[in-house]
DNA sequence: ATACATGCAAACATTTTGCTTTGGC
DNA sequence: GCCAAAGCAAAATGTTTGCATGTAT
């Protein structure tokens, strides 16, 4: 029962756009990654900044904003090589969907979500978990680390 | 490719298997829920007690504990069921099936997640998030809140 | 005796892949 | 022209439900 991410403000992929610079910066590592400049990645990218909140593949395949018109198959695809080339990253958000967010170097979203209408709230605070996570890369051994912070609970609607 | 989830040290739902308080616990919970004492309820308490893991559905159905020889719907609609009554959590853990895990009053778990192989392990940490919870429980107005918090990377031997 | 729990099988939702065609570089 | 990307359709995976039967209380 989650209701549809709202649709992004972004109108006709072009400058009176808001974060343009955003995506601008997406193109670029995009570019960078080596892929190519296709319609369909275009509106992927405007469309998960513009939205601002994580999206699941549906989400992106049926949004008013996909001008191309891309098919499933090929959004999916996209996201993956998006995913892999740290362009952006999959959460585990306890929908059955997967999500998708933009990731951009020094910005952490932690996000507050109904565990009865599924709405999902980014906040706005300061993480402390960054120490910690210092921390256990050096104890564990890993590498590339991140986290992940989410809070559960009823919403004021649903409580 | 997520391994197998380590099968519990327990072999005869007795006294002999460690955790039995919290065994017990749990099925008094349950009891109190009006759950009826069943050989599957039991079997999928100790299951889940004893691997001390987040568990998936399928997991826990072919678990060699589970003497019981319960169905999948059996299973789910009993995960299901604790789920509803705060005796289990759901964990959106990023695999494409959903973790479950034992909730006891007063303990929380953080997890150290591997991208590749998907290894799940426990954080001893003293969770800094607790503050920060009752601090956005204040101005969200949400209710019920938790969280869950976990790290995500690449293990030594992924890396 | 009654209502809840189970088993089996089928329906669903979502993700993932194969293969051919299109289009960026 | 070459190889990556897109489109279409089908397979795979995991979750959820319907219904007849069994069982705890």
């Amino acid at each position: 029962m989650p209701p549809p991410v709202q649709p992004a403000p972004c109108k006709h992929s072009h400058s009176h756009c808001a974060n343009v610079d955003l995506i601008e910066q997406a193109v670029e590592r995009c570019k960078a990654a080596g892929l190519r400049r296709t319609r369909a990645l275009n509106d992927v990218l405007h469309i998960l900044i513009e939205a601002g909140q994580p999206m699941t593949l549906a989400d992106v395949t049926e949004s008013k904003h996909l001008h191309s018109g891309a098919d499933r198959a090929t959004v999916y695809r996209l996201l993956m090589k998006l995913e892999e080339r740290g362009i952006l990253r999959r959460l585990g958000l306890h929908d059955r969907a997967a999500y998708y967010t933009m990731v951009f170097p020094g910005h952490h979203n932690d996000y507050l979500i109904c565990t009865k209408c599924g709405k999902i709230q980014r906040l706005e605070i300061s993480c402390p978990v960054e120490v910690l996570e210092k921390q256990i890369a050096k104890q564990s051994g890993f590498t590339g680390l991140y986290h992940e912070l989410e809070f559960f609970g009823l919403c004021p609607k649903c409580s």
